[in-house]
RNA sequence: GGGCGCAUAGCUCAGUAGGUAGAGCAACGGCCUUUUAAGCCGUGGGUCGCAGGUUCGAUUCCUGCUGCGCUCACCA
């Protein structure tokens, strides 16, 4: 054991089970196994009782999850990946030595057992254990979850500990498991989506010795062998387009990206996010691939309408498309599209938006935006066609419309899903949006990224017309999940350190 | 980072208008061969998050700290 300072409660549960333990191996038993065959899983033998009862001797494994002893006979549940199962054990079946075994089990033991399955007086499908095998013995206690007619007693509740002890959060609430079997089968079935729609799946570097692709304070590591520093991508965007500009045509990336940044419902610093690129298509293009992606996955989740940040959201139903200045408009009553700086600035100190000096045009209005328009997008709409200064990696319009850029946004339940552009592909463009993001850095602006020149000379050799898009992963979990927190889709989320 | 809230047994929670704490489950001992929040009898288990302050006395009041939650800011 540790040296840790356990409570006396807990240090005298685990001292017993210690104990038991030793009396397991004296017995005869290795209370840590190597293997054991089975031949159900719990929900196999619920699902084909009537092919097994009372005829074929079945085996199944699985946790120990309650016990109810009766002297010389008792009844338990065991847990495995599939559901839960009750067992039978008898002295007169099992003999002296197998039912002493059993004694010594606590909650938490994994357990094997083989036996003919039944129903009992109250018609619960079980297994009569005619062998019990002990395959890892608990030492310390699993909260105790009962439920009857659907209530819950004692659930394992707190937050902290879930989050901290996701194993026992996983073993003591199975609804838990259920959501992250939904987020698996989802990146699957997204996965499938490219792959079936001739896109190639890559992988690009984490580490990065220039970190760039979207506007965020990066994580900093120190690369040894190289004696340098180093990042942790923010997004995947620049090592993706340098593969299209090698000759690949349609690729895409699921992978996490790193964020130095606050910690709340909706962001982890760690997130799972989906880029990807087509050649010879764009943003047109790509809103319609995006919301074909949106339904495939409703379809394959097997429901039109999720609940979400607080509303119905159907995403079966055509998805919405609006420009940026035509909605921004509409909500200010002024055209803004031809406002400057100042006349910017006045109507934030009218509506009491707080804003930087050194804040532009670009930036004026997606804080406008964000204020008065973004919270009001519940049903799925598309965005379209924002200014340049925040867009470095898009192209501009081609009906020429000054300082506007080919990008949407895709925003459900007020929060954005998708971000895309027909990607700038123009060399000396591409090179001086990102001076211009240099300058922003060296003043000061902690988001503003470096110039890649790696990735402006890729540039220079050419890259084809191409549609791209990003989607961070975890909303769409939580969206598909109807998950409040970002926490509830992400298995270990980031929290403090204790000590 | 700001505001609000929470922190008591392994789990879920009571509680003390300041006199060092209770319940259910879990644990331990006993009875019990179709139970299912099994039941019955009995027993043990707590530096009341941490550190200070006020007080004769603090788990309770005050301050600071730590962790977590909600929220605002931040997050194209």
């Amino acid at each position: 054991m540790s040296q840790e300072e356990l409570g006396k409660s807990l240090n005298e549960i685990i001292k017993h089970r210690l104990e038991k333990l030793s009396m397991i191996r004296k017995l005869g038993y290795n209370p840590y196994q190597y293997v054991f065959n089975r031949t159900h899983s719990c929900k196999s033998i619920l699902e084909n009782y009537d092919d097994l009862k009372e005829s074929v001797d079945v085996s199944v494994a699985g946790r120990l999850m309650s016990v109810r002893r009766m002297g010389r006979a008792s009844f338990a549940h065991i847990q495995d990946q599939s559901g839960r199962l009750q067992i039978y054990i008898q002295e007169n079946k099992v003999g002296k030595t197998q039912y002493k075994l059993f004694s010594y089990l606590d909650i938490g033991d994994i357990i094997g057992v083989t036996g003919k399955v039944f129903k009992t007086k109250t018609g619960e499908t079980t297994v009569f254990v005619e062998k019990l095998e002990i395959l890892t013995k608990n030492i310390r206690p699993l909260p105790v979850v009962k439920e009857k007619e659907g209530k819950v007693f004692d659930a394992f509740t707190d937050k902290e500990q879930r989050y901290r002890q996701r194993e026992v959060d996983l073993n003591v609430n199975p609804h838990v498991r259920d959501i992250f079997v939904l987020r698996s089968k989802i990146i699957g079935w997204t996965r499938d989506f490219f792959v079936e729609h001739g896109y190639l799946e890559v992988e690009t570097p984490i580490l990065q010795p220039v970190y760039g692709g979207a506007a965020a304070r990066p994580f900093k590591t120190y690369y040894n062998a190289l004696d340098q520093v180093y990042y942790l991508r923010i997004a995947l965007e620049i090592y993706l387009k340098r593969l299209i500009v090698g000759g690949y045509e349609k690729v895409f990336e699921i992978g996490k990206t790193f964020r130095n940044e606050g910690i709340d419902r909706n962001h982890n610093p760690e997130f799972t996010l989906l880029e990807f690129y087509e050649t010879y298509v764009d943003y047109y293009y790509m809103m319609d691939f995006v919301e074909k992606y949106f339904k495939y996955i409703a379809s394959k989740v097997g429901k039109s309408t999720y609940r979400f940040e607080g509303h119905d959201i159907d995403i079966m139903k055509k998805f919405n498309r609006v420009k940026l200045f035509d909605l921004l408009n509409g909500e200010i009553g002024e055209d803004l599209y031809k406002a400057d700086v100042a006349k910017l600035r006045k109507i934030c100190d009218e509506r009491n938006i707080e804003y930087k000096p050194e804040w532009e045009r670009g930036k004026l209005i997606d804080e406008l935006f964000k204020e008065f328009v973004e919270p009001k997008l519940i049903q799925p709409t598309f965005v379209m066609d924002y200014p340049v200064e925040i867009s470095p990696f898009a192209k501009p319009a081609r009906d020429g419309r000054e300082g506007i850029v080919e990008r949407f946004e895709l925003f459900i339940g007020g929060q954005e899903f998708a971000n895309s552009f027909s990607e700038l592909n123009d060399p000396l463009d591409q090179r001086s949006r990102m001076e211009r993001q240099k300058r922003l850095k060296d003043k000061g602006d902690e988001e503003a990224t470096d110039i890649d020149k790696d990735f402006l000379v890729a540039m220079e050799y050419g890259m084809p017309p191409t549609g791209g898009v990003g989607i961070g992963m975890d909303r769409v979990v939580m969206l598909f999940t109807e998950q409040k927190s970002i926490r509830d889709v992400i298995f270990f989320p980031q929290l403090r350190s204790l000590e």
